[in-house]
DNA sequence: TTTTCATATGAAACTAAATTCATATAGATT
DNA sequence: AATCTATATGAATTTAGTTTCATATGAAAA
């Protein structure tokens, strides 16, 4: 069965779903969430707290933003960033509770390649 | 503040939360699990349903598989692969709730680039 | 009013995940 | 046992997201 390079994907309207976790699906992403958890923080406390390069920081969190994972707050010249944690806790939370259901031994959540 | 090429991310055991959403943040995956969603299928009934070739499929959902997201089931020559609803349904709920939240008018969950 | 500090932005380069496609496996059917 | 049917697998390629890095913006301080 022969398909066309560029085949249209039928999910369209499945698109937000998508968006959202293309958000979370980054070790970085995960990093600031869970890092904003703690407490709001400027860019800079971000970039400390994480030992990573200011721009990755800034684009990260641009992206975070698009999708109100994360709310801005300006404050002067710095912007204070925090966490939306209605959607994103009990998510994490639903990961926790899935990995220690189903990993009891070791972690199944593992890269398999 | 130069970095290294291949720098250290120092988030090492969020890895879960990563492998995770990476298996989420996928349209063919989202189709797939949304399509288990209203019930059990084979890959063949998969496919048809998704109008997307079969190794495409196959591939999709062994790493769903992976993560325990899906599992499977032999009957014969086919494979019956069904939803885990537990961690999946309620996570699909939380972002219909968010969206509705923050996306009032137009759907704020866009690519934005 | 120039400099400095905090953050954002653009685009090229890089990288890793998804797709493609040929092929393998294995149960069922003849 | 040969064939068919259902699904899995491997590897090269493609593609899209991330990183990088140079630069822009803009607020505060000197």
């Amino acid at each position: 069965m022969k398909k066309k390079t560029h085949e249209v994907i039928p999910f369209m309207n499945h698109h937000s779903y998508n968006i959202f976790f293309m958000n979370l699906a980054n070790p970085l992403k995960i990093g600031i969430i869970l890092c904003l958890r703690d407490g709001n923080k400027n860019v800079s406390e971000i970039m400390n707290a994480l030992k990573v390069e200011q721009s990755k920081i800034s684009h990260a969190l641009t992206s975070l933003k698009h999708c109100k994972i994360v709310n801005v707050e300006q404050n002067g010249k710095e912007r204070i960033y925090s966490l939306n944690k209605d959607t994103i806790i009990p998510m994490l939370n639903l990961i926790d509770k899935h990995a220690s259901c189903h990993c009891k031994n070791k972690c199944c959540l593992k890269s398999w390649k």
